[in-house]
Formats: C-alpha cells, structure tokens, sequence
DNA sequence: CTACAATATTTGTATGTACAAATGTAGTGT
DNA sequence: ACACTACATTTGTACATACAAATATTGTAG
C-alpha cells in the first residue's frame, strides 16, 4: 500500500513529505510486529535491546551510560530498564569497585538462554521485510536512508 | 553516520539488521527534530498529526475513529489527544445528531491558524533531510520503503 | 417488543517516555 | 583540607501508550 493511501491523503503531497511519513509509519510496522514477539517472551522491545547490547559485551560488564548511548531510542530510561530486568533475573547490577558512581550490569544466563530462544525469531522478523527486495535494493535502501539521515 | 557506528556494534550486521535498525534509528531522529518544532508552539506530535487531519476534512468534522484510521500511529488514544486540544481550544468537539454514540470533532479558527504557522517549518523539517538526495534518489527511497513494509 | 450482537467511544490501569531535579562520588585548583 | 565543578545514576512528575473493560447507542433476529 502506497502512504497516501495508508493515511487516506485527499491532497497530493511532496515528495520530502511522502518520505518521512513512510520511514514513520514502517517503523510503526516493524515496531508492532516486533512487539509481539518480545511480549511473547515478556519483554518490551526496549528491555530485549538492553539484553542484546549486554550480550554484546561478551561477558564485561557495562554501565549505564554505556548502554544508554548504544540503544536506539537514546531517551529512554535506563534505571527503570535494569529494574524490570532485574526483577525477572535476566541481568546482575552491582557497584563498579573502580568508581562508585557507575553501575556495573551484566547478563546472566538466564538472560542468555532468552536471547538464543529469541535469535531465530528475530532473525525471521529481520528478514521477513527483505523479502520483496533483491540484495542489490537492500544495499541501496541501507545506503540511501543513511545519506538521507546524515543532515 | 553508519548505523553499526551509532550503536557502537562490535560484530558485523546482516544487511536485514542494519536496514531495521536505520530505519528506527531514522524515525528517531526524525521524531526528535519533529518534536522540537511541536513543543515550541505547545503540541505534541501527536496532537498535530490530529489537527492536521482535522484540516484535511476541509470543514466536515471526523469522528474518532475516522482520526484513528488517518493516524500513523494506529494505538494512540484519541480521546485523550482530543480532550487536549480542547483545553487549548484548537478543536470543538459534539455528539453527531445522526449517530449519537459517534463524536464531530473540528478544527477551531484558532487551530487553523496555529497550522498556517507551522506549515512554513514543517515544509523546511521535511525538506531540510532531503538535502542530501537528488530528486531521482528521493523517489527511489520511497518506493523502496513502500516495497520494503508490504510484507 | 425483547434480547442480543455490533459499533463508537470512554475510562481504568499498568507501563513507558521526557525531562528536570536530586543524590552521591570523583577529580581539580588553591 | 576546602570549595567547586564534573560525572554517573536515580528519582519525581507529568504526559503518552497499550490494552482490557465499561458505557452508551444502534441494528437485527426471533
């Protein structure tokens, strides 16, 4: 379905226009579907990324201003974050020794298990959009969208 | 920027990956510039989207669920939205004598000119990301996402 | 006409987000 | 050592979102 249809536009509009309603509205897609996935499993979207970004500190730990800058959404909240993954045991926190202002959170097994049962899933989700474009239109696509972030 | 660089990745993406992950990446930042330019006239995102779609209706009032299905996000609660824009007078809102379960909600005078003042720097928000790509590749960006969310 | 299903909206509740203020700790200059 | 600034995180508050349940109205089958 083309965007003005999607939104059920009366007037024509602008091409800048067209683009950014579509980026907004296919994050909405992908946000949904990828939100059923992760309540399936009760997480948030946004407690799965802090998972797969502690996973991919391969056994460090990280702190919280760490994760924070490698989430996508960067205004989350992170404490709250850790708290609810705190309460089902999927991650540790404790004081850093070097510096007691910092946290030190970590992803425990538990969390680990999680994310291998989520890996397939998501990796079906991920794929499930490519699948009307060719390898050549995916290149593009990543191409053209960070050209067109990069004001 | 690249997107492995803004999350900070340590291990090489799918392409599938980095394309889902630009793309929420990009509607944040989009989202973020949007929502400086709304609050600064006291709106949020969503409150516009719905004074925008009220303007589209060219004087005939929509009922909720006529707002609900031109939103781009679909969940939001419109009631709420509108119980909002009622507090700042930039819609009226009255039971429909045809259909007395069903709400009219109209732009107000007020909200028409809170629009014409916005429209100059949306215009410029929309176009400001499109700097970077020539005509031919605009149009190539939107079909791609059109083709790329109709799963 | 009555009971029941369908439609349209509102409300309640839990959760998440945005942002400012508060807290606690570390580093720096004097 | 002292005051001061910077840093890291937490907390408070208002607002937004997700979703189920409640309310009110209309349409329909018997």
């Amino acid at each position: 379905m083309k965007i003005e249809e999607v939104i059920k536009a009366t007037t024509p509009m602008s091409l800048p226009k067209k683009i950014i309603l579509n980026i907004m509205y296919t994050q909405n897609v992908i946000g949904e579907s990828f939100s059923e996935i992760a309540k399936a499993h009760d997480l948030s979207p946004e407690q799965y990324n802090v998972l797969r970004i502690l996973r991919g500190q391969k056994g460090k730990p990280a702190n919280m201003c760490v994760i924070q800058e490698r989430m996508i959404a960067k205004t989350s909240n992170t404490t709250r974050l850790v708290d609810k993954l705190l309460l089902k045991e999927l991650v540790t926190r404790e004081v850093c020794p070097d510096n007691r202002r910092k946290m030190e959170v970590a992803i425990t097994q538990k969390g680990l298990d999680l994310l291998k049962i989520l890996d397939p899933v998501v990796d079906n989700h991920e794929a499930k959009f490519c699948n009307n474009l060719t390898e050549k239109e995916q290149e593009l696509l990543n191409e053209l969208l960070e050209k067109y972030r990069n004001v």
